[in-house]
DNA sequence: CTAGGACTTCAAGTACACTTTAGGTCAAGA
DNA sequence: TCTTGACCTAAAGTGTACTTGAAGTCCTAG
């Protein structure tokens, strides 16, 4: 399969397919005179990467992912990111509920929802946790498609 | 209510706020001496800006679901958004599925879990949809945290 | 034999969302 | 009075994840 064939099946662009193979997030096809070839394994593992870069692991933790798979590192990854996939679902659904009531018109302002969601926290989280809770963060990417 | 103690409340830094405000994802507050004195409607505001943003809002759309609330043109982004939130809530379940499985040993390797994937999808959509599915892609940016 | 299109590498460029730096102001406590 | 810490502005810097550009190679069709 050519690279052009793989970007027609994954979405991806083809830049971002060598990109990939530069940063080990796939292994080197062989090659056809310079061109590479890619079997049906690499698609599947693309297919993969595809689902972690989306659900916000980042080019090194998609590499952690994919070349450190079963030992111990990686499951402490796996871990964490489950718990941050976790978190980042309520907040979507949350965002759902809040778009929902606006466009049907429940809420009055932004300001009336921003005081809703501040109430619906501070009921089911500690309210004195104060400050540092967002350093450092891996900020999970989310595209549309699919 | 200052800056500093803002960013106790939300967890943003004081830069963010600063930068959101230029932006005008939230109204200049008054000042005090110079200094900026928000009032808990700005921190209301404010939250509703950080769920925006951690939902895949880029700034300029977080701009418009702020000053342009009810309106014709934010109604359509907030449908827009609305779909790409349920179809990320899609992606983060597929993910959830896969690392849950990876750690409880049930698939053997990646290649088969992206095989398993890609089955899954291919009985749901159409197959024959080529090319071109992630031009421009708005990516929705989840931060850990709540 | 030549043209076109798909591919190659490598280096440089880009967008986004902040962060950092530099230099300054202000109020309160020792 | 001096110092400390929190705050201010404006401009420049940063990291991530690609994308783009330049220059060249390879195969197929005409």
């Amino acid at each position: 399969m050519t690279i052009g064939e793989l970007t027609r099946r994954t979405g991806l662009s083809a830049s971002a397919i060598r990109y990939y193979e530069v940063e080990r997030l796939i292994p080197p096809p062989r090659r056809r005179s310079g061109r590479r070839d890619f079997d049906s394994g690499a698609m599947s593992q693309l297919v993969v990467v595809q689902l972690a870069r989306d659900s916000g692991f980042s080019i090194a933790e998609v590499r952690s992912l994919v070349t450190e798979f079963g030992r111990e590192r990686w499951r402490k990854l796996a871990q964490r990111k489950l718990g941050e996939i976790r978190s980042a679902s309520r907040r979507l659904r949350v965002m759902t509920n809040l778009l929902e009531k606006l466009l049907d018109c429940e809420c009055p302002d932004i300001e009336f929802c921003g005081r809703a969601i501040s109430r619906s926290r501070s009921g089911s989280s500690p309210k004195t946790r104060s400050g540092a809770s967002s350093r450092a963060r891996p900020p999970l990417s989310l595209r549309p498609k699919v």
